[in-house]
This record gives C-alpha cells, sequence and structure tokens, in this order.
DNA sequence: GCGCTCCTATCGGCTTTCGATATGAGAATG
DNA sequence: CATTCTCATATCGAAAGCCGATAGGAGCGC
C-alpha cells in the first residue's frame, strides 16, 4: 500500500476552476497547469477529475466551451466563464472565506 | 427543490473531531456539540455522519472509545484521544495550514 | 514510420456525507 | 403507571466527487 498522498479537498475543485478563469479562457490543461500555478504547486489536478468537473460545470452554466487551437496548433476545447460563472465564483470565494476562517478559529481553540 | 445548505467538505470532519478531543474525552454528541461551539456555528454534524466517522477514526487508532455515564445519567460513549492520535491530529492541522494558505493565495491572484 | 508529447475522454472503485429511520433508556407529567 | 419528551447511539441507502488506469487521436521531431 503505497503511502496516501494528499487528495484534493471535495468542493474546492470548482472553486479553483471557477478562479483559473477568471482572468480568460483557457483549455482543459491549461485550466490545470493555471491552477497548479496559483496554487503553488499544491494542487494539481488530475485528468480523471478535471474533465468530468469541466462537463459538470458546462452543464450547470458556469463555463461555456468552444472547439479551438492550442498554442501547439491541436485541437483543444476552451471554456470561459459565463456572468452566471462569475456570480457562481463570487459566491463559492465568500463562502469558502467563512468556512477557512471557521476552521482557523477552532484549531486555535483551547 | 430545497435550497442546498452548506455540507462539511470532506476530509474537515476527521480534524475537527480530534481537534475537539484535544481538551479532554467527550462522547459523541458532546464532541457534536463542541465542534459546533469551536466553529461558531459554521459546522454542525449530524449523527449520519457524526458515528461513522467516530467508528472509522477508532478503527484508524487514533482514538479509544469506553462506555461511560453522561452528565444526565444516560449510558454513552467517551472517546479520548490516543497518542497516535494526537499525532495525527498535528499532521492534520498543518496539511489544513497548508491548504488553506494555498487557497488564499490562488483566491487573490489576478 | 516511430516515438513523444499534447489534449480530451471515460470507466470502475472507493470514500465520504447526509437524510431517514430505528432502538433504548432516563426524566417529567398527569 | 402510561405517555411523551429528550438524550444517545446506530445503521442503511442514496448521492456526490476524486482518483487511478486506460484509451485514442493528432501534431512534431528524427
Amino acid at each position: 500500500m503505497p503511502a496516501k498522498q494528499a487528495n484534493l479537498l471535495q468542493g474546492t475543485l470548482d472553486l479553483l476552476i471557477l478562479k483559473a478563469l477568471a482572468t480568460g479562457e483557457l483549455h482543459g490543461l491549461g485550466i490545470s497547469r493555471r491552477i497548479e500555478q496559483i496554487t503553488r504547486g499544491t494542487f494539481v489536478v488530475k485528468p480523471g477529475s478535471l474533465f468530468p468537473a469541466l462537463h459538470r460545470l458546462e452543464e450547470a452554466g458556469w463555463l461555456s466551451g468552444f472547439w479551438g487551437d492550442s498554442e501547439n496548433h491541436r485541437r483543444a476545447k476552451y471554456y470561459r466563464l459565463t456572468k452566471a460563472g462569475g456570480g457562481q465564483l463570487e459566491r463559492e470565494t465568500e463562502e469558502w472565506t467563512r468556512v477557512a476562517s471557521a476552521m482557523t478559529h477552532a484549531l486555535k481553540a483551547t
């Protein structure tokens, strides 16, 4: 049994994807790279998590996707935040802040 | 369809239980109340989540449980942190801090 | 052509959380 | 006593989400 590696906290993935797209459209792997970058390598999103999540978010109306060409001339599916997605990003950011603050408070308790 | 209420982030429950027991032994419902208290009401742990989690943590060796009498003279199962559980609490606290800091950084990104 | 990298995709398994429900026993009321 | 309330533990099934493994197509260098 290999050492259990740090899994993503459930629920943070959606928020990270929305945030990754806040600065402009990206294709799937680009989103993955951006998340790794803005979290300073703490979160590494695997394909098996990424693509189902992208489809889920598109289904929910937070993202809209379209096919294009990547910077390496490959077929790639780009995603962009919808207006609703922007609102969702705000709500989830607030929610995260609430939760994080409660956790921090709890962990300091005596 | 009622509004979807704030679910616990997966993974935070174990940490909160360990932390709740750091100051002394408690029975199941007491742990639940303590968590609600130290998170200022942000996290409410339901029985359907609590008891499976307690059994899981005991199975893992972080907690040890024993039967006793509650402050209301009812049969109650008390839990206390094991030595291993103390180490686990430390590790999970560090892990949470790492994650929270990465998220905070990510959410500030431009 | 061959291998390498890039890019998207899916499937099965596992863990975890929740809602609903059940059971039992002490306390309070009449 | 009998009923009802609260405390306390427990379990089950449903739903969700992450991951490892795997697949396949297409451009690029050699």
